[in-house]
DNA sequence: GAAGTGACGATTTTT
DNA sequence: TCGTCACTTC
């Protein structure tokens, strides 16, 4: 058997357990290896990686690994790194489906009809162009929104159809049956402008694939070996792919966790785990069972939970550690409860020495971040919600992106329309329909376009004069390409282009934090060699983790969480309704709800310490009060492992009396916590007209909320009043947060958009 | 072309 | 409830 262990074992085997052992070096033939949580995947993977590599196997050029993310597939280099030092350098091929797949098309784009340079368009661009496309087939885009129509081309791209490869009944309830036309007709179009969206970057390649023998035997006999990371998360299409670039050598090892597969809604297809070894007969399958990150405790409730899906292909984590909580069950009454006893526990747990960066708050959807924002705000505790926007998705860096993606590519038709008005040049839908008619008739690219149509009287004579100096200015700026490095004509874009001007005018606080991140911008270029290589990179990328080294306390979803461990986990919001969702609740049936408790799988096993689990009575849900029940899923976890308490004073209850009374529970709110009007007030201080309600959106928007700009108007020693800790004095002021001590409340940490200088 | 108004709708999110 | 987006109005 190969994996025996002896004493002269490689440094990347010593200390990995028997089947983590197997998973290493079983490397001939099919593989699929089933890592539980935390049962050591990444290290398993990265070791398997090296023992091919170092026993000579093959050379690192000749190993196909890939990952989702980017963030995956910078772990994994950085781990590999550490084990081989420069030989990583040399692995073209580890990085993720998109990235990987953009490379191969860049080869090949000939064959698709594409130039090596196309453009890879995002969602915003994609949305604009089916608009376009939509407009031109004549339906109504009020009717037919665009982004439906999105959906369906993703749902099409993600199974692997191309237009001439749909059913009979695909996309029939969209606009009388037109999609399959449209999307046809997208098709088109994204050629013509010598582009591709995300799916087509693996749809075109298997199309290569499939139509051109000699390019696939060409990666097949490349490939030694393929490597497949999360493979629960793959699409149709990327199966596909996979299964024909492994048709050849069959050395193919796919790691996943079928228990893990949360993106069904993305297109991932748990059946692509659920049948490799019916698709690679003979393969061999590894469990890793071993649990390094819990303690029994959490595996115990966790494992009970997922126990209750159906077609598991079925493992059961295990540790030998000994000690460790129960996971704990409270229930609370309301949404502004939850929150604040989440915030004590997270004092608490600070004062006992934990580090906040330990603890993260994990929510079904984003809406209830909001709760946690609110009173962490108040209370002055630093924290940072993860997902929503993110740098490359706010307007004025794609803005900027755009100016440069026109600079470097004049025929990036897309770009051109978002900025050749922006800032305001007078260049209205008059102007635009103009051009686009020019440049059908004559068809040429936008930018084309607009350079003949300045030689015309077609437009007014102040439109005309606007284009021709923004074609002057991009006319100027390309020719800039070669002379100024490109962090430079960066700058000179984004300060020529008029957008400084444009915020500067704006005179807001959002606005300074957009001309900060533009500035950003430009710093984050200087990792790139040349615009090109920038963009590239951006579109593919489109994320942004500058090390922070401030301490706060993660909220994030149970999406997001997937693949990262916190000492302490608070589960909140476990009611029917909110998780599982309604939505997952009245559609998609036992499948979703499978999905749901996947997601609660996920979930509790981030836990390496302690897990506790809220669920409200109570919760404003769209500005609704609504009473709800607990979720099916604390009902469903083993008693052994669980303890449940409640923080309603007449105990279960009335608790229960609190549901049948949906009128007007806000009312009771008040009464059964025995908190006065006051005290709602003093929780709501975000919205009573206090200044400074600017930051706090800002905050929202970006992906990190510490370290905005503070404001002018306090300083050191100015006398503040706070609506929940009274009066107090400013001893320190770092950014948007105040130190303050207050008369009653002692000294305290708080967003200066709460308080009043008086 | 900017500012205001009303309807709408609102999981999960990567590339 | 609250943010976005399309549409009006000056």
């Amino acid at each position: 058997m190969l994996a025996s262990p002896a004493l002269t074992d490689p440094p990347y085997l010593q200390g990995l357990n028997a089947p983590q052992r197997d998973a290493v070096l079983t490397t001939e033939g099919p593989v699929l290896i089933l890592a539980g949580a935390g049962t050591g995947k990444t290290r398993a993977l990265t070791s398997r990686l090296a023992h091919i590599i170092v026993t000579r196997l093959a050379w690192p050029s000749e190993v196909l690994a890939v990952t989702f993310t980017n963030k995956a597939a910078r772990e994994m280099r950085h781990r590999m790194g550490a084990m081989l030092g420069d030989m990583v350098e040399g692995m073209p091929f580890l990085g993720t489906f998109h990235a990987i797949a953009a490379r191969m098309l860049r080869k090949h784009a000939g064959l698709v009809g594409l130039q090596s340079n196309f453009n890879i368009l995002d969602t915003d661009d994609q949305l604009r162009l089916l608009k376009q496309v939509q407009a031109e087939a004549g339906i109504e885009e009020k009717r037919w929104p665009a982004k439906g129509l999105a959906g369906l081309i993703d749902k099409w791209k993600n199974r692997g159809s191309r237009p001439d490869q749909l059913l009979p009944g695909d996309g029939r309830d969209y606009a009388d049956g037109k999609a399959p036309a449209l999307y046809a007709r997208y098709q088109e179009r994204l050629v013509q402008l010598n582009a591709c969206d995300f799916g087509d970057l693996l749809l075109h390649m298997l199309t290569i694939f499939q139509q051109h023998p000699d390019v696939l035997s060409e990666y097949q006999r490349r490939f030694k070996y393929i490597l497949v990371d999360e493979y629960q998360d793959t699409n149709v299409s990327q199966y596909l792919w996979l299964r024909l670039l492994a048709q050849e050598r069959k050395n193919i090892a796919c790691v996943g966790d079928d228990d893990q597969s949360i993106y069904s809604w993305r297109g991932a297809e748990v059946a692509n785990i659920l049948r490799f070894e019916k698709d690679f007969p003979g393969a061999k399958v590894i469990r890793l069972e071993q649990n390094y990150r819990s303690t029994p405790h959490i595996l115990g409730a966790a494992g009970g939970l997922i126990g209750k899906n159906s077609g598991r292909l079925g493992k059961t984590l295990w540790t030998d550690r000994t000690h460790g909580d129960q996971v704990k069950v409270t229930g609370v009454w309301d949404g502004p409860e939850e929150a604040r006893l989440v915030g004590d526990a997270a004092e608490r747990l600070q004062r006992q020495g934990a580090s906040l960066n330990d603890l993260a708050i994990l929510v079904r959807a984003q809406f209830q971040t909001r709760e946690f924002e609110d009173r962490f705000i108040a209370i002055g505790l630093p924290y940072k919600i993860v997902g929503g926007f993110r740098f490359y998705e706010r307007a004025e860096i794609r803005d900027a992106l755009a100016y440069f993606r026109v600079v470097v590519s004049p025929s990036d038709g897309l770009a051109f329309e978002r900025i050749v008005n922006l800032p305001k040049r007078g260049l209205g839908d008059k102007a635009m329909a103009a051009l686009h008619t020019l440049a059908r008739v004559r068809d040429v690219p936008l930018s084309t376009a607009a350079a003949m149509l300045i030689e015309t009287d077609e437009l007014t004579p102040a439109a005309r004069r606007s284009l021709a100096t923004f074609v002057a200015d991009l006319a100027r700026w390309r020719g800039q390409l070669e002379s100024l490095s490109h962090q430079d004509l960066a700058r000179v874009i984004i300060e020529e282009s008029g957008m400084v001007a444009m915020y500067q005018a704006q005179r807001s606080v959002e606005a300074d934090g957009r001309l900060e991140n533009l500035t950003e911008l430009t710093r984050a270029m200087d990792e790139y060699e040349s615009m090109q290589a920038f963009l590239e990179h951006v579109s593919l990328v489109m994320d942004n983790d500058q090390g922070d080294e401030a301490e706060y306390i993660t909220i994030m979803t149970l999406h997001a969480a997937k693949g990262l461990e916190f000492d302490h986990v608070f589960l909140v919001g476990w009611e029917e309704g909110v998780f599982p969702s309604q939505r997952a609740l009245d559609e998609g049936g036992n499948a979703s709800l499978e999905e749901e408790r996947r997601l609660a799988y996920v979930g509790i096993t981030r836990a390496k310490k302690a897990a506790t689990i809220f669920h409200a009575a109570n919760r404003r849900i769209y500005g609704q009060w609504t009473s709800s029940i607990p979720s099916r899923f604390v009902s469903e976890l083993p008693p052994d492992h669980v303890e449940v308490t409640t923080t309603m004073s007449g105990g279960p209850s009335l608790w229960r009396a609190a549901l049948g009374s949906g009128q007007d529970p806000f009312a009771d709110v008040g009464r059964a916590t025995g908190r006065g009007p006051g005290w709602a007030r003093a929780t709501t201080v975000g919205t009573s007209g206090l200044p400074g309600r600017g930051p706090v959106l800002e905050a929202r928007a970006s992906a990190v909320s510490v370290g905005m700009k503070g404001r002018s108007d306090v300083s050191v020693g100015s006398r503040v009043f706070h609506s929940k800790f009274g009066y107090g004095a400013v001893t320190s002021i770092e950014g948007n947060k105040l130190e303050i001590e207050f008369e009653k409340a002692g000294a305290k940490r708080v967003l200066d958009s709460f308080v009043e200088v008086v």
